[in-house]
DNA sequence: AGCAAATGAGACAACAGTGACTCACTTATT
DNA sequence: AATAAGTGAGTCACTGTTGTCTCATTTGCT
């Protein structure tokens, strides 16, 4: 009703600023989830009324928050060829492009309603084609998601010196590798598959 | 300097309401870390100025919950005997008394300071002595207490009716026992043990 | 029964967060 | 350079929560 006089075209400003204020949010919001919109805004570098102009309210804000993370998570499963490769590659692959882009999931509302359906489909079809080829034991796919993501927020939230990612041959310290490579083992072991080295042969 | 004409005695009616308002806050916290000194008080079938009466504040309150938690979860760890009984049979014990007294852990502020860092050393004193044991592979104390507390919220909060609580021939529906096999299974895969059905020899 | 303690109900100010608005100023686009 | 869009800073009303207080009533103790 009250349409508030729409621009003719999004200047590139806006854009940045949209950007900034989703990224923002996405860091602050992930160490604490009832964070104040201020502290996203100066986070962002930004006044809290320019949150208010980009988004409506606090909920449109989490809500596109949602669809964001959704968005990379699902461009990753795709990436992954989650129901077409091997699935033990998939998801290691999955792993990989998860830490690459940095996803959290603590922040955002509630992953298991709303647009996150998806994901989670993709997720659970990961889970039974593993068990199917048998190299994970438990066969919930729901349970097998479950300890997934929660081991995957803690290999996030893992300090990079951590001694477990120290990988054993390997000078170069390559983080992402050493983290995809904790969880991936945690995750398959913790699943009741073999643990070898020689995972992926 | 204000004190408050503290009583001669405590009546057996406040000690039932401040256990009453523990309880309570340990269930609602549990489901809503921000939920309201209100919703604490409903469920605790009081008032709010009762529940402020017993604590000052809520940060008092949040504090004497972590206390309550703490000595529970260091009355386990003894009753497991973590420093010297086999240390897979203590693990065992260890999740079976979690389970009993239904300990949550996501509430509490923040169980790495304070009062309950003596837990946190019984913690990596038994995952030292499973490594040692060569129970499990994963070395690092803070790592394998890490996975265990993560994994344990996630078998707590797993539906009664949950496919994975079912065991194998056992037909008497035993709750605890299935959820504390579940997660010795789960945590011992994840830190690189033997998964098999012989575990505890 | 009698007294002190505890509670419920309600009012109260203080405070933080949200959302809406204005106005002067800056920036992007043409 | 001119114009439209975007921003910063500030104000304002509104809401929910916290913490304090009072007073009538109920409850436990002896």
């Amino acid at each position: 009703m009250s349409a508030p006089t729409r621009p003719e075209k999004v200047r590139a400003d806006a854009v940045r600023s949209t950007a900034r204020i989703l990224e923002a949010a996405e860091d602050v919001l992930a160490v604490d989830p009832n964070a104040s919109l201020e502290k996203i805004a100066d986070a962002a570098g930004l006044a809290r009324a320019t949150v208010h102009r980009r988004f409506a309210s606090r909920k449109a804000l989490l809500e596109a928050l949602d669809v964001a993370l959704n968005e990379r998570y699902l461009a990753g499963l795709q990436q992954a060829r989650v129901s077409t490769a091997p699935p033990l590659a998939a998801l290691y692959r999955l792993i990989e492009i998860t830490f690459e882009i940095k996803i959290r999931h603590r922040p955002v509302v509630d992953i298991s309603q709303g647009p996150g359906q998806e994901v989670l489909n993709g997720l659970d079809l990961l889970f039974t084609r593993l068990h199917d080829a048998g190299v994970i034991t438990a066969s919930g796919p729901v349970w097998c998601r479950t300890v997934f993501l929660a081991l995957l927020t803690e290999v996030h939230l893992l300090p990079a010196d951590a001694p477990e990612l120290a990988p054993a041959g390997n000078n170069p310290p390559d983080d992402i590798g050493a983290r995809s490579d904790l969880l991936l083992r945690t995750v398959i072991g913790a699943l009741g598959g073999s643990t070898g080295p020689e995972l992926l042969g």
